[in-house]
DNA sequence: CGCTAGATTGAGGTCAATCAACGGGTGTGG
DNA sequence: CCACACCCGTTGATTGACCTCAATCTAGCG
C-alpha cells in the first residue's frame, strides 16, 4: 500500500545504526510524569501506556521520520533539538517548527491517511520516547484525560502554527528575526541583556523562511543599531531594545506585559 | 480583563443587528446528525449538546468574532463561506482558510488563554450553528467520543495547515493558482471541465498569499496555455491540464490517482 | 598547518508588490 | 431608456525586497 518515498535514499534513512531502543524508560519516569500529555493521569495509566515505549537516541541529522511513511509513533523529545518540515521533490524544505524538551510531535500520528504529514530530523543529538501511535490509539478509546490532553497539545501546536503563518506572511525579515531575538530573550529565565542562539544561523534563517545570507544582513542591521553580536550569541543594550517586535503571543510571556513598564503600553499585535 | 480591541470599529463590530438568533435547531438537525463533530454519538447526546445552540445568520461582510475576543462558541457553517483571518495593526490581513458547508471553527475555542487567535468573517450570506464553548467544555469532561471527534477535526485541520504553509513558502504564485483551480476541479463531483470560481477574485488572491493584480495575471498566463477564462468560470481544454500542479493531498481526492490515466504516474509532491 | 563547514560580504537578478489608470458590467435615479 | 456612479477586475510601468551566485573569511579540528 505505502507508496516509495524518494526523500529515502537523500537523507539515508533506514541506515540509522544508533536507533538504540532501550528499556531504561523507568529512568526517565521522573522527567515523564510531569509531561502536558501525562497532565491528571493516575500513575497506573500512564505506566500503561509507557510499557510499550522505548526511548530512542539520534544523533545530528539523523531522521526521527519521513512524511509519507506510515505513522507508527508519538514521540516525545527528551533531549536535544528536533526540526519539522515539508519537503518537496526538487529538494527544498520549509521548515514548520523546531521542537525541543517537554514537547511532542503528536498531531502527527492523527493524520486521516495514516501517513506522517511531514518529517522530523534531529538537529542535534537528542533523546526522545517513542510510543506506538497503536497504544496511544487504544487508550484514547478508554482514556478521556488523554485525549484531552492530545487535544490541547494539538490545538497549541496549531496556533503556534497560525502565528508561524502570520510571520511569514505579514512581516519583513527584519521583523521575523527580531521577534525571534525577542522570543529568546523571553523564554531564557534569567532577564539579562544576554540571548545565546539555541542552533545554526542557517536552521534559524530555515525556520524564519529566509536564506542564511538574508540573516546574516539582518544581524548586520541589528548590530548598526547598537545590538552587538558575536558568533552566537547576542547583547542587548538594554531589555527593550526589541520590544517592538513584541506580538500578543510574545507578550504573555513577558513579566513586564500589561504593566506600565512596557514600552507598548498594550499597543500589541 | 479583556484588551481594548481596535479591530472592533474598523468592522463595525457589535453593530450586527441581524444575529438573528433562532430556536430552530432543530428544522436543521438531519444536516447536522451528519456532522463529523457528531460522528458515532447516541442521539440523546447530541441532543444534550445542541439544547443550548443557536442558529446565526450573518449577511455579507458580518464579522463572526474577531481575535482576542474571549472565545465563546464553538462554530459550524451551515450554509455559505466564512473567512478565517489574522490580521495585524496596518490593517493587513492574512487569510488562513475559507470554511463552508459542514465545516467548523473548531480549534479556536480550546487556545490556552481562552481568547480567539484568529478573526472569522462571512464572505457572503451564511447561516452558522453556534454552540457555547462552556456546553462543549462541559460534555468534553464525559464524552470520550466527542472528544475523539474534535480532536481528529482540529488535527485534520492543523493538517491543511501544514499544507498552506508549505504552499506560501516553496511554490510561486502560478503554482499556488494553478493547485487552487485543480482543488477546485477535483472538488466538482461532476468531472467536466468547467470549474466556477466559489468567491471573489480577490479574495482568492488573499487566501493564495498574492495581489489581486497578481492573481489576473497569472490567470492571464494560463489563458494563453490555452485554458479558457470567462469571469468566474473556468474552462479547461482537458480534464489533465492542471495535473502538474497535483500534489499528495490533492491526488487523494483524484479519481485517477494511482491508475495508469495519471498523467504523473505516482511521481507527486 | 591545512582542511572543512559555517558565516559573511558583494554584485546582480527576479519575482511579485505597488502605484496608477482604465474598462466594463451592474444598479440607480431621472 | 439612458446617464451616471460605483465596484470589481484588468493592464501597464516601476519599484523594491529578497534571492542567487560567487568569493572570501573565520573558527574548529584532526
Amino acid at each position: 500500500m505505502r507508496e516509495t518515498n524518494p526523500d529515502e535514499e537523500k537523507y539515508g534513512h533506514k541506515a540509522i545504526a544508533n536507533n538504540q531502543f532501550q528499556h531504561d524508560v523507568c529512568r526517565y519516569m521522573p522527567v515523564i510524569r510531569t509531561l502536558p500529555l501525562f497532565a491528571g493521569m493516575q500513575k497506573a495509566a500512564i505506566e500503561g501506556i509507557l510499557k510499550c515505549a522505548r526511548i530512542a537516541l539520534y544523533d545530528k541529522g539523523a531522521i526521527v521520520f519521513l512524511q509519507n511513511e506510515q505513522a507508527s509513533h508519538l514521540y516525545i523529545i527528551l533531549d536535544g533539538w528536533i526540526k519539522i518540515f515539508k519537503g518537496n521533490i526538487s529538494g527544498e524544505e520549509s521548515v514548520l517548527q523546531m521542537v525541543t524538551v517537554g514537547e511532542s510531535l503528536a498531531e502527527t500520528i492523527f493524520s486521516s491517511h495514516g501517513l506522517y504529514p511531514i518529517s522530523a530530523q534531529a538537529v542535534e543529538k537528542s533523546r526522545v520516547l517513542a510510543i506506538p501511535a497503536s497504544v496511544i490509539h487504544e487508550h484514547l478509546e478508554t482514556n478521556n484525560r488523554l485525549a484531552l490532553n492530545i487535544l490541547s497539545i494539538v490545538a497549541g501546536r496549531s496556533q503556534h502554527m497560525i502565528n508561524q503563518f502570520e510571520q511569514l506572511t505579514l512581516r519583513t525579515v527584519t521583523q521575523r528575526a527580531g521577534r525571534f531575538l525577542l522570543s529568546l530573550l523571553l523564554e531564557s529565565k534569567k532577564r539579562t541583556g544576554k540571548i545565546t542562539l539555541p542552533y545554526d544561523k542557517a536552521l534559524i534563517a530555515a525556520y524564519l523562511g529566509m536564506q542564511p545570507e538574508t540573516f546574516s544582513r539582518v544581524l548586520q542591521h541589528f548590530k548598526e543599531r547598537g545590538i552587538d553580536i558575536e558568533r552566537d550569541v547576542v547583547f542587548l543594550p538594554d531589555l527593550f531594545a526589541l520590544c517592538s517586535y513584541c506580538d500578543i503571543e510574545l507578550a504573555s510571556k513577558c513579566p513586564r506585559h500589561n504593566t506600565p513598564e512596557c514600552p507598548l503600553m498594550g499597543n500589541i499585535n
